[in-house]
Parts: structure tokens; C-alpha cells; sequence
DNA sequence: ATTTATATCTGAACATTGTTTAGATTTGAA
DNA sequence: TTCAAATCTAAACAATGTTCAGATATAAAT
């Protein structure tokens, strides 16, 4: 069921996800997962958790790879969030959409904290300034960014000609006007 | 049916919002809709389409409405869309949510890059950089300000404690440190 | 080895949804 | 008054999420 959800929602997104053709997919009868999921709010929270586990991890190990400085930890888990968010964008967008979540699921909130916890330290220890408001800055442009490129929101980049070359390119430029202002 | 749409959209957000329901409000068959807006799709345009409209005013009457400098208009303008956000959070998540919108509808088109040029042109005016990188530094502060709010992923601002204060005062710091990178 | 309990699944059903179709009603101009 | 366009309804269709009773498999316990 899992791999299926995921599958769908590579393909059509968690707009055209639906449970029965999950089930289809997965080969079995359309009531088979309301017993291990609850419901497709439950089954929609594990994949937000495994989102949330999947994105801790690569910050974590983007984090770890860089020069080691907090700058340089910093921009590496901010390169690591955008490019977690465009490989999977189905899984970003149910772990980060408007809540179809189960908002009990204990899983998922822990998920949830541990990975904002990283977002914070890294950043708390890479500014002098409170760390909630650049914490807040840094999560705000990166979570911005993806969400306005999925959701094709940025006509110079479509429609317009790029200013220059290719989405990496501009989400370097943006981490480092991010740093500048911390 | 437009009026009994930004009521649903408003109470229970564009997840919760259904075709038939909404003809129900507006006291008409569940097939009339059709007639007018052909699917479900073309009424959520017309909504996104005012949206932009709504957005654009809002933006342009608060930089009018400020000391007339360059970054005291981008600061209006900042503003002026976190508040357009969170004051109609159910039309502002039809606008720029995954488009559930028809990409062919030339009204919608217009608008939307009518708004964007608002940004564009406020934001050019106030910085000396590459005018596109620092549009896109803007408006992914923003955009994702009021995006992570919506959707409840800020952790410190509801179940911890706030560093200080309500959103605006939030919004204010981030406006801070957006102008002072540009 | 047999029984028993738990887990897992199916098939059918139900209410609801978006959309289409044919026909009815209203509206407005010729 | 007539005719055509606009507007709407009623009914139907396929598809969806969910529930429920019963069937099947799995595994533990006697």
C-alpha cells in the first residue's frame, strides 16, 4: 500500500490520489487498508512521517558533509530541504499540505519535531540574532521556494526566461541573501 | 454561487469544499454550476482569479499608503500580502494552492501576472541586485511565512511558547531581515 | 494435533461526489 | 406574439471513502 501511495503520488499528486486505486494497485479489495490505516487520513500520516524521517535524514547527513562550519551547515540543510522537497514532490507535499493529517498520530508529530528541531539548532548555532525569528527566516524561504515552484507559481521560470540558468542556480543565490541577512 | 463559495472555502478551506454543497447554499441544483463555469475547476478560477485582483489592490493601496521610499513600499507590500493571506486564508489557498485551476483561463492568467509585476517592479526599485533573485528572495519569505501558518506547520507559535508575541510581530522580523539582505 | 484467538482480507452495501444528458422554464428581443 | 437564447431542474452514471458481516489465513496454547 505504501509503495503504491507513494507511486500515485509521484505521478498525479496528493490531488489525484485516491484510496481505491491505491488498493488497486496494491492488489487488494478497497477495504483492505481501512484496518491497518483507519482511514486515508491515517494512511496519508505514516507517508507524512516517513517524509518527515526521510528529510531529518538528509539534512542530517547534508549537514554532516559540509565543511563542518555552522554557515557551511547551515546552507548544506537548506540545499538538502529544496532538494528533498523536488525529488519527491507527492511525499512533500502531503507531509507539508494543508493538514489531510491525522493530527493525533503520535509518529508523526515526533517525526514532525524532530525534524524542525535540526532546522533550529543548525540555525541557532550559525546566527547571533533570536534564534526563532532567523529559524523562522531561513524555513520560510526554503519552504517557500519549493512551494511556489510545485505548485508552478513562477512565471519567470516557466513562462519568462530564467534570469540565469536553472533552479539550483537561484535557490544558491536565495541561501545566500538568507545568510546575509542572519 | 461565488459568494456561497468563499463562505465554504473560508469555514472549511478548499479541502472541504465541494461543488454540490455549494449549489446547495446557493439554493440551486447540483447541475446549474455547470452551466456557468462548466466544472469545478472553472469556478476555482474565477475565485483564484480574485484573488490576484484582490491581492494586487491590497498591495498597491498599501505601498500608496506608505512614505513613498523604495523599501518602505516593499515593507508595505510584504505586509499587505501576509494580511491578504491570513484575512482570506480559503480564497489565498485556491489562488496559489496546487492547481486544482484551469491553466488555460486567460482572466486568470492576467491577473496573476498583473500581481507578480506589482512584486516585480516594488521590489526592483528597492535593491541594487539582480532584480529576479531578490523578487524571488521576497516573495518566498512571504509566501512561505503565511504558507506554513495556514497549514500549521509552526510548532513554536502554537504548542511552544512564542519567542515574542503574535504573527505580526513575526511578520515584522522577517520583513527586517528580508530588506536588510537586499 | 486440535482448538482457539488474533490478524487479515473480501464482497456487498451506503451515502456522497462531479459530471452529463434530456427536457423544462424563464428571459428578451424581433 | 413568436422565436431563440439563456438558465435551470430532474434523473442518471461512474467513482469515491467508509462500514459491516462473514470468510480465510496465521499463530499460539492446550
Amino acid at each position: 500500500m505504501l509503495t503504491a501511495a507513494e507511486a500515485i503520488l509521484a505521478e498525479k499528486g496528493v490531488g489525484g490520489f485516491t484510496l481505491r486505486e491505491c488498493a488497486r494497485r496494491a492488489g487488494v479489495s478497497p477495504a483492505a487498508p481501512s484496518h491497518h490505516f483507519g482511514n486515508v487520513k491515517g494512511l496519508l500520516s505514516v507517508i507524512a512521517t516517513d517524509g518527515y524521517d526521510a528529510l531529518s535524514l538528509a539534512m542530517t547527513n547534508a549537514a554532516d558533509a559540509s565543511d563542518g562550519s555552522p554557515t557551511a551547515r547551515l546552507r548544506a540543510i537548506g540545499r538538502a530541504y529544496i532538494a528533498q522537497a523536488l525529488h519527491s514532490p507527492g511525499r512533500f507535499r502531503v507531509t507539508f499540505g494543508q493538514s489531510n493529517l491525522d493530527d493525533h498520530d503520535a509518529n508523526l508529530q515526533r517525526a514532525a519535531a524532530a525534524c524542525f528541531q535540526i532546522l533550529v539548532d543548525t540555525v541557532t548555532a550559525a546566527t547571533q540574532r533570536d534564534p526563532m525569528e532567523s529559524t523562522m527566516m531561513v524555513w520560510s524561504v526554503v519552504h517557500g521556494f519549493v512551494s511556489l515552484i510545485l505548485d508552478r507559481h513562477t512565471p519567470f521560470l516557466n513562462d519568462c526566461t530564467p534570469p540565469r540558468g536553472t533552479i539550483d542556480q537561484m535557490a544558491e543565490a536565495l541561501l545566500d541573501q538568507c545568510l546575509r541577512a542572519l
